[in-house]
DNA sequence: AGCTAAATGCAACTAAGTTGCAAGTAAAAA
DNA sequence: TTTTTACTTGCAACTTAGTTGCATTTAGCT
């Protein structure tokens, strides 16, 4: 790791007021080199496994959410979820809500948004999905 | 089950070439009957538990996905995904492209879409979240 | 240097999903 | 209608992702 970027690491750290350790600073350090949302597993690759404990690598993660350096990059649902396939056009299914409170989710059926713009060269468009979270009527 | 109901998901069943089987007629049926999307848990349940086996509740929501008359509500990761929380709104994160050949995640992160407008009464908006997929460069 | 709350590591656990194989059955063929 | 056969199902055992409790260590304060 370059001085400058264990200070930058360190800072991140010390403005999120958590204490600076090999852990934090290590996983913090991966996500910065990475071009693509890393799993706990390539984290624990990158660290060269067994660096760190499976269980910390959590935690770790857990803590700089919390404090707001890291997000989840797509909401996790530990299990999937279906549902019937009408309703949806092929390029567009309805869009879905998320109460962050209470876990539920509901279909918005009736709205929609309008397709992305702009992919970069060689990608091919398939189909676009909306997530929605906030508080449910029950919850808000 | 009206006669009505068992008519259509045999319809449904036929017109997908797949055999008309319990399992499939009763999964297709609590599908039809919910208002959000199901876990295999749920399913389950609904199925008062016990009835089928859950192995078989995998494999019949499996071929009615490749049928095409049921789909997976959010493209599922087995894992969460984590990111640096840079480069986002507090509304809104960049998009992500997932490709569905090769699996591999890019962020999009010069690209957004407007924020969702009209939801109904009582639900708060916190944060949207837009997954697109199709082929990357390297598949396509 | 010493103290203390916070962080870590280990072992054991739960939950979601998968695989191989034997047994059952829908629906096509005879 | 019976036979046949490929498709389905069920069971057991397994893998992978993530969690929990508890003992030990350590960052950062004084």
């Amino acid at each position: 790791m370059k001085p400058q970027t264990k200070k930058t690491i360190d800072d991140l750290l010390g403005s999120a007021k958590l204490r600076r350790t090999g852990p934090r600073r290590t996983v913090l350090e991966i996500l910065m080199d990475a071009k693509r949302p890393q799993t706990v597993d390539e984290i624990m690759t990158a660290m060269s496994r067994g660096c760190a404990n499976k269980v910390t690598v959590y935690r770790t993660l857990e803590s700089l959410v919390v404090a707001g350096l890291v997000h989840r990059a797509f909401v996790h649902k530990r299990a999937e979820h279906f549902e019937l396939a009408d309703r949806c056009t092929e390029a567009q299914c309805h869009p879905h809500f998320t109460c962050t409170s209470c876990g539920k989710t509901f279909c918005l059926t009736d709205l929609s948004l309008p397709l992305i713009k702009g992919l970069k060269k060689g990608f091919v468009f398939h189909k676009q999905q909306v997530r929605v979270d906030g508080l449910c009527p029950a919850c808000s």
